[in-house]
DNA sequence: CCCAACGTAGACAGGTCTGTCTGGTAAAGT
DNA sequence: ACTTTACCAGACAGACCTGTCTACGTTGGG
């Protein structure tokens, strides 16, 4: 029982994603979490920031594991498409940590949804990035069409059955990348 | 003051869309409604059948509209896809309310996430059909391409800039249309 | 004419939520 | 040895939520 932090934002991590932020209560997370009360308010202000820092810690998380994976050029623009494809539809999966999260925050203004715009401008900087070491004729266009995909990707993930999202999201991701210009 | 039930569906369709379907209490309800309560529980048993009948509405609203719009075949997936980015983008507008409410009720047991369902195989459907008329080689492929494409369309049109994603929307689908079997 | 259906107004119960507060323990640095 | 920091346990206030209830008014069809 060394660090209570990391366990409240583990614990807030799984239900948060798989349940959704607003039906999970702080009472709920300190309870299995194992954490006294005193101490989730001492290490979070509020239950927005610990929803903050949930995101925050994702899109770190993303941040770092995308670019790592192998391949160059178009080669890793699969790889990528393929593993947000994986990532959104295994057993107990719930589709995209960003976009359930702004989902359940309709007001633009606050501080989530300014985390979820970054992430989406980081992924499209991303993805443009990619398209150009490709030698892409257009990256700029084509990733704002890649970005129509991963949403697509995300949410069909958690909706359809795996196979047919992943089928539908390699074969779309090729026709996208072979349009002529 | 007629239609106290009509009101009511009104009502919430307007605050469950605009402001989220947890975030928007009963109370809130009636009191914009102008509507007691008792009769509130005499219409709707219970507000997650409140929530159901939002859905349900919506749905055949869209099942009349889509197959309403003018053309035939391809132009007809180029006006339903034009109008889906519409749709979404508008002032006011924040994406689909299917899938913002599928976001919200995790539980995919749930009776909302079943009109989700629903409305998905519909559209899946109406894809396919249109493609058939349009001669397309490999319909039903193609159609879950398009619903990959609808939900990156919804999404992004509730967090991007519309010109944005009404332009990447169509490119997408001339390119997945176009795409070599 | 009357009664059933629909409507208003609002109190109330029982639950849940966030966030504060008291009180006490344990360990670690100085 | 002392003080700071982190932690646990749990009561509590105040707000809000859903859903039930009483009590009363209006209206239209049989």
């Amino acid at each position: 029982m060394k660090d209570a932090r990391r366990r409240i934002l583990d614990t807030a991590t799984r239900l948060f994603y798989t349940e959704g932020v607003h039906t999970v209560g702080i009472d709920r997370i300190i309870a299995e979490a194992g954490v006294a009360k005193a101490t989730f308010y001492h290490h979070f202000k509020a239950k927005d920031l610990l929803v903050c820092a949930y995101l925050t810690e994702q899109y770190d998380l993303q941040r770092i594991a995308l670019p790592a994976l192998p391949g160059e050029g178009r080669a890793k623009l699969e790889t990528v498409f393929a593993r947000l494809a994986e990532l959104g539809t295994g057993p107990g999966f719930r589709g995209c940590p960003f976009l359930n999260a702004a989902a359940e925050f309709a007001d633009p203004a606050h501080p989530v949804r300014a985390i979820v715009d970054d992430y989406r401008v980081w992924f499209t900087g991303f993805m443009s990035g990619l398209l150009t070491e490709a030698g892409h004729p257009s990256p700029e266009p084509t990733a704002h069409q890649l970005l129509l995909l991963r949403d697509g990707v995300a949410v069909s993930g958690a909706l359809d059955t795996p196979e047919q999202v992943r089928a539908s999201a390699l074969a779309s991701l090729r026709s996208l990348l072979d349009a002529p210009a």
